[in-house]
DNA sequence: CTAATTGCTACAGTCACTGTAGGTTCAAGG
DNA sequence: CCTTGAACCTACAGTGACTGTAGCAATTAG
């Protein structure tokens, strides 16, 4: 008899809550899981590998689709490697999309708040700024 | 008569759509404006500086209890600039949180996809170092 | 005058969970 | 054996900030 735990420690090891396992299991991405005869969850080592790789997978910002297809390459290992590279390709491009757009939000926040001299808010930076776009540094969006 | 614009040309005008017009009515930090004798609602030029306001801010990732604050404190200029610039401050710590956070991830998808030879999935890295928290570059997040 | 566009309300859906209510099961201590 | 308390169960509502849809009514251009 493998060890089989119950669904708090399968959560606590992939570092999620216990909702969010059976949530998983709600939408498919995880399979359903043995049960006790008082029809409590038991996961196996093979759940909590799955479990931890959708874990992973979202730490990294994958989407839930993305790690649905992840998954279903992993689940036939004759496949070729071209999808799964493809996909985290992908998922590297929008985090670098988001961390120019975050590093523009940065610049542009700073700016605005260098300018506050702390007086009253008639002549606050931070709100005029905010409600004229042509005082921004790099134009619209 | 001031120009009075339907919600079609104060979305255009605002960067955003007709719905979310809408819903920041609904949400109570647009005021409702005038409307025709057909019912439809006309912007008036104030109506639009602040909805320029909150897609601004918007776009500079405030969320919107925040921009509700923002609001109220340029809804009464004699208030001290300290509460803005506290609520810019928050939202700078925020985005670069968010950036420290995103160059973590970058690294570490791009270590996994430099070790993807391109093989079938049975040695695909993308696929392993997902499995297996260890092989992260930084350990656990 | 008519057709196309734009507007209206009300509501459901998105993403990835998170929280709640009201109950049941399990493991440990007495 | 019994009880207590933690952990578990289902089912559903709520989050944030919109976005989409259905089924109409009003407006505008030709």
């Amino acid at each position: 008899m493998t060890e089989l735990v119950p669904i708090g420690l399968a959560a606590k090891a992939a570092g999620c809550k216990v909702q969010t396992v059976r949530y998983y299991e709600q939408i498919g991405i995880l399979p359903e899981p043995v049960r006790t005869q008082g029809n409590q969850r038991l996961y196996s080592e093979t759940d909590l590998q799955r479990l931890t790789f959708i874990r992973h997978a979202r730490e990294l910002g994958f989407p839930l689709p993305a790690i649905r297809d992840l998954l279903s390459l992993a689940d036939d290992p004759k496949q070729s490697c071209e999808a799964a590279d493809a996909i985290a390709h992908e998922q590297l491009e929008q985090v670098v999309r988001r961390i120019t757009h975050l590093q523009a939000l940065k610049q542009e926040l700073e700016h605005m708040i260098t300018r506050c001299s702390g007086g009253s808010i008639a002549d606050c930076r931070v709100i005029e700024v905010l409600g004229d776009h042509s005082e921004c540094i790099s134009g619209r969006h």
